[in-house]
DNA sequence: CCAATAGTGTCTGTGAGACAGTATGCT
DNA sequence: AGCATACTGTCTCACAGACACTATTGG
């Protein structure tokens, strides 16, 4: 509890350094035994469910900010991290519904703050938000709720609760993103062990395109970007032929990275 | 020299009214002649040229910040105006290089305010820029330039001068954009006649493109989106077959808006 | 007649998608 | 041998791109 009222002093002491009516907010994706999550957080005594997000220092680009809030909290860097768009209606202010007003007087309730006013005029504000998403392997990540929140958890794509304000909108957008870029950048670098098998690759195609992919074309489709390596084969134990084992040739996959490839059509 | 004066004097009693270091800046790119343009502002006395743009008031979405832009610097309304980039990064600072430090002094100094430190403090802020872009008819608009500059005018994409901060990498960047947003969407219901040839489609999609195509194989794909209307023929005066005259088919064309198409190649 | 440009048809190569056939590891 | 799964090859269809051919207008 120490920690608690500490935090939010220093915060408070520090709102002066941010940009005022300004935030990112990044839709992390996590990977998983070949299903995607988004990870949440939960506002202390509010109970309500956001994506991470944080303000941006007055002396600090959007981008290093949307990788600080990252880095805060899954405590990974160089990971695929991408702005995709900029939201900035009007109802993304606390007044602008019954359910924005009454959250807004929760959470300010439950802030013990000093200078009541000048927090809440901080959070009255209309916040525009700049939405980042990134594409990581939850098991490398060692995840952190913020100041604000009590709890951090990863949920599937599909069975996102209710977040506040268009939390949910900047989602499902960075999910759309995701799958479109699916199509021109090579993914999995950082999603799969060194060494991996076509069928590991394939399932990480279908959990990030959201749809079942041809085994057979899938492998012609790969192969032909030249970006793999193959390499011995992997004896399982199973009663079947063994698949080989490839990995990523890294400097065509930055090339690829850049230059971009074609893959799966809509 | 009176409305100098008192525009500066307006627009200093209302910075309060606008959100701190953010802005939305334009590329407004125009049609005409088979060619493509950017409208670009000239800065009083300081002489540099600058893409349109604007602050956000507090009680406005950013989207009709961008509309606001595009209306009083073209007259227009109701054209393509599409979000597709917001820029963030440290170097968009008056202190960030010599030639801006110069550019800003330059700047705060032929602006006759009675605050200088407020107005000062103002435009020394590092500017986050959401950057919007628009497509539409130069012989529809009637341009206007702002109380900053002293003229506004047209100049080739090829062409473009250096511009203020990283205007010219936005610029460039809304290019960018339209041109993959071109192989998805339909263009042309506001940038040509009524009623046109297919030549004449073909050098819009050539324009923005930037590459000729062939004429037989877009005629082809062109009429198997099945959004055009086949009317009677023009007869040109030349010693030529006379070409068919083309008609947008509104519903189809509107729902190849939201659904999308596939076109050229990239 | 010819010149010029519009419209239509044809050929080829590429690639996606469907699916059959072959190979291999284990019981 | 038989099963399960990996790997490879083939077929078809669609379409992009190149280009040839026909149609029409006016000199």
């Amino acid at each position: 509890m120490e920690d608690y009222l500490a935090s939010f002093q220093k915060f408070e002491k520090t709102l002066q350094n941010f940009q005022k009516g300004l935030s990112v907010d990044c839709t992390i994706i996590g990977y998983k035994d070949h299903k995607l999550s988004i990870l949440l957080l939960k506002w202390k005594k509010v109970g309500s469910w956001c994506l991470p997000g944080g303000f941006i220092f007055k002396n600090e680009s959007t981008d290093d900010a949307a990788c600080r809030v990252l880095e805060e909290r899954t405590g990974l860097t160089n990971v695929f991290l991408k702005q995709f768009k900029t939201f900035g209606s009007m109802e993304r202010t606390w007044n602008a519904s019954k359910s924005n007003i009454a959250l807004t007087d929760k959470m300010l309730k439950m802030i013990p703050v000093n200078d009541f006013d000048l927090v809440s005029d901080w959070f009255k504000r209309r916040f525009i938000s700049i939405g980042y998403y990134a594409l990581l392997d939850i098991d490398k990540c060692e995840t952190q709720p913020d100041m604000f929140s009590e709890e951090c958890r990863w949920f599937p794509v599909d069975e996102l609760p209710d977040l506040i304000l268009d939390h949910n909108e900047i989602a499902m957008d960075a999910l759309d993103q995701l799958r479109i870029q699916a199509n021109f950048l090579p993914i999995g670098i950082n999603l799969l062990p060194h060494k991996f098998t076509m069928k590991e690759l394939r399932l990480l195609y279908e959990a990030v395109l959201h749809k079942p992919l041809d085994r057979s074309n899938f492998q012609r489709k790969i192969l032909n970007l030249n970006i793999l390596i193959r390499h011995e084969k992997k004896l399982t134990g199973a009663q079947n032929k063994a698949p080989y084992l490839y990995s990523f040739n890294r400097d065509k996959y930055e090339k690829a990275l850049t230059s971009g490839i074609g893959l799966f059509s809509v």
